[in-house]
DNA sequence: CCTTGCCTTGACGTCGGCGGCAACGTTTAC
DNA sequence: GTAAACGTTGCCGCCGACGTCAAGGCAAGG
């Protein structure tokens, strides 16, 4: 299989595809004429990198479920270092929905305030 | 007040304000020698901007609040444009919040398959 | 032969809020 | 007179996942 269909049959770029393997997560034979040649299983990692990536991963931390796929396991995710990783960033989310939370409290507290204040306008010495 | 104070008493740079007057949030007025000469006012708009920014707002956000607070009001959240902004986040922040709660419950789902199938493993034909 | 459509590498642009450096002018102090 | 400590403008770097050329090689068909 050929880049172009690849990308085409995974749904990203030709770009993409060349990035990903500049970084290091997909591997390529390549034929005589210097073009790059896929394996069928190829299109299962691209998939799994893009599921990763929709969900909020960065690139550098897609290696682990790459390799576990690349072991022979139906899914990314069963290896010890995939779940390391997924419990890592299980807990990043959950740091970032505390902060949101509270900006979103500050924010509401603060709106209310200046509705309140819109209501009373000049209520001593506003010019 | 020449930048150098201002930096020090907002507890910023003086490459963020020149940053910030380029964006078009802070005045000065110049000396004859081309010095940037600040009001006192001014270190109100600086802590206004950097509160802003803390609270996830971006540059372009922030000039209602600017203009409410030259236009002579205690706060720079009182004045109808700064209360639509406002509003905006919030809804940001909200539609935001959903996204990651989803994310969250997808990664917990993915978690606990995970670590359900390594307590099985090779189940049935895993090589 | 020439076009069309693949493929290759490499380099630069994007967004945003800065940091850092260069190269230079001004003021103050010794 | 000179050095230090200010100020000025302007340009490049950073992060990260790409898009977008540029300039060329290779294959197939008229």
């Amino acid at each position: 299989m050929l880049i172009g269909e690849l990308a085409e049959r995974s749904g990203t770029t030709t770009r993409m595809l060349r990035y990903y393997e500049q970084q290091g997560l997909l591997r390529a034979r390549r034929s005589s004429n210097g073009y790059r040649s896929y394996d069928e299983s190829e299109l299962r990692v691209v998939e799994e990198i893009r599921a990763l990536l929709a969900s909020g991963f960065g690139l550098q931390e897609i290696p682990p479920f790459v390799a576990c796929l690349r072991a022979g396991n139906a899914s990314g995710d069963v290896c010890p270092d995939s779940v390391a990783v997924l419990r890592r960033k299980l807990a990043e989310v959950d740091a970032h929905l505390g902060q949101l939370s509270t900006l979103r409290e500050q924010l509401r507290s603060q709106l209310t305030k200046a509705i309140e204040s819109r209501e009373e306008p000049c209520h001593r010495g506003c010019q």
